[in-house]
DNA sequence: AATTAGCACTCGACTCAATAGAGTGCTAAC
DNA sequence: GTTAGCACTCTATTGAGTCGAGTGCTAATT
């Protein structure tokens, strides 16, 4: 059956009480609320109607309307009105992105605490594990006699460091030699490219029987270890709790402990970067991770070149405010944009030159 | 009027009883379960005279009684026998701390997160702020044509990084120089003593020309900002909601609230580390921030010489197994001391050196 | 043919009284 | 000093009764 023109006016009028109320919705309400000329009993054939092709669902036989996944699909796709970012929050935005920060875990750490604050539902960040990464500079600083701290930074504006031992008789020229080395045969690798014949070359260039070799091979892999394991940052996950959803302890105890697992939480960001749009949008039921079924999730990605290095994502109840989630993505991602671009430089650039 | 053995031993069954099951503990369970060779009437005058002397609450007229924060208090003082840990628990400890770990920040973190997962109870880390920290070294590291990172460590294991523009016609040669001064004339210091006359001495080695200076200075700057802020970590929040403590929604979002601001985490414990006691107890009402006065709270500070480097810290409800925090807290103390020993190498030598 | 008024019916939410049960305090007996 | 016994208190639970929002269907109306 089709949805003709009025059946989308109810459908529309029913789901934007809905994410207000939190209430089922009955006819009598859409009547009197929305100017559709229309009485109720007429609403009411017609919200049978919905309900039989999908749209709508009743708690009980005798309460109003909520809507379906599918419902919410079809609103997210062709009903909603897009909505505007007040300017306070478009401020708030714009002031937390344009404060100085320079490593990109820590941008996108604060992009996910404004989201949730603007939208007041859960929000997540991750950056994405070590695939993708090149490394742009890898250095041997001197701490102290017997000590070094071995720093890495790649492309995307990770900066990783590891402390590490190393013999107390090792001269600062040599630590300097080992450190141009080592920069100079593993920067413009992507991480998966670094194998043994790369180690090889070094230990050549060293001499296997420098007893640096090993100590700095360590902290290098400490760092490449600390890129890949990706993080998941979590902001506003209580706020979760002020919504009826979460009313029940017991609702709201799996709720939290679900963002505790941050295991899962990757598996959907994954799953969701597989994905091409540039904000992504997941319904309910729609999820893969079942315990999410009554959840919407709304994702971006930040891309340098054609390299994935974030991703942002915004959790709230299947009844969310789809159109003030996705108004606050949009602003969001072009002031991300203009910072990565900041941070990262010319490296675009660098990198399209290597290809 | 004084507590005799008897009345202490009634006052220790009710309290265990009453950690264990969270209800009102009457006068014939504690007859029944204990072999005091008492009947119910006897120890419910006992009742009767310990809640007169404060110890004991009843929360109506006609339920059983509960522990008041000052029964807890003597309870802990004076009462309690010590738990042990299982060998698995110790393992897991032991295995956590064990893994190499190479920053501070990191070690507490980590043991923030086996500390909830043993005690089933809250769990934070922090790091103090930066009044006590000494640098350890100060370097400037070229990273790419126009960037360098500055790269500040202290003695208590912080190590910090910003990353800052510099003039693309700087050579790596004058980078080395600057660091070497920055370093040479910065190291040792605490950060308190960090002032405009060093300041000028740097200036005057390197010449206040020179257009690589201000951005040096920001990068430092930046970094000591870093370890100024003290990040609390956080673990295991939500295992509050699963004591019937919390099993209330508006209880719930109440604390899972408090633990989101950072800012009274970081005052409650400043307030504790004042104390100079190994393991510091506060119950209850104990506590300052009256938010949290039907939690306790148990803290633990490490500590370089005299110098507090760490505070780990578990929360609970009023009705917490004190014992067998304790039992963990300890074994973790020992645990984490060995780690930092390892991690800061002969550091506490140093320290001394200076006085 | 579409719309609407009207009505019987459903079902959750709320109120209120009755009851059960755990526990107390007090008195009198041991 | 201890204990058995009893009247009393207070909460938690249960079940009946009521209210109200909302539905689906039918018949009247446009």
């Amino acid at each position: 059956m089709f949805l003709d023109d009025r059946k989308k006016r109810i459908l529309q009028a029913i789901i934007d009480d809905y994410i207000n109320t939190a209430e089922p919705i009955g006819s009598r309400t859409v009547a009197r609320k929305h100017e559709l000329g229309l009485s109720s009993a007429t609403i009411r054939n017609e919200m049978a109607d919905l309900e039989e092709m999908g749209y709508l669902a009743q708690p009980h036989t005798s309460s109003g309307r909520i809507p379906s996944d599918k419902g919410y699909r079809f609103y997210v796709d062709q009903l909603m009105k897009s909505s505007e970012l007040t300017v306070e929050e478009m401020y708030s935005i714009r002031s937390a992105m344009e404060t100085r920060i320079n490593e990109l875990s820590q941008l996108l750490k604060r992009a996910s605490v404004v989201m949730s604050k603007i939208t007041r539902y859960a929000s997540m960040a991750a950056t994405p594990g070590k695939q993708n990464s090149v490394l742009k500079a890898v250095q041997v600083v001197p701490v102290e006699k017997g000590k070094a701290l071995i720093v890495v930074i790649t492309n995307a504006g990770i900066i990783k460091n590891s402390l590490v031992s190393i013999p107390e008789t090792v001269l600062p020229e040599c630590l300097i030699k080992v450190s141009n080395i080592f920069n100079e045969k593993l920067k413009g690798l992507t991480i998966d490219r670094i194998n043994l014949p790369v180690i090889r070359e070094i230990e050549l260039l060293i001499g296997s029987t420098s007893d640096i070799l090993l100590p700095v091979l360590n902290g290098v892999t400490d760092c490449i270890n600390q890129i890949d394991c990706s993080e998941v940052y979590l902001d506003g996950t209580t706020n979760m709790l002020n919504y009826p959803e979460f009313n029940d302890v017991v609702r709201a105890r799996e709720f939290l402990n679900l963002m505790d697992t941050k295991e899962l939480l990757n598996k959907v960001l994954d799953d969701i970067n597989n994905s091409s749009n540039y904000i992504n949008i997941t319904i309910g039921g729609e999820n893969k991770i079942v315990e999410m079924r009554d959840c919407s999730i709304i994702t971006t990605t930040y891309s340098l070149g054609e390299i994935v290095i974030g991703t942002i994502g915004v959790i709230g109840p299947t009844r969310m405010e789809y159109s003030k989630v996705l108004a606050a993505m949009d602003y969001m991602r072009k002031k991300v944009n203009e910072e990565i671009n900041k941070l990262t430089g010319k490296s675009t650039k660098d990198i399209k030159k290597n290809k």
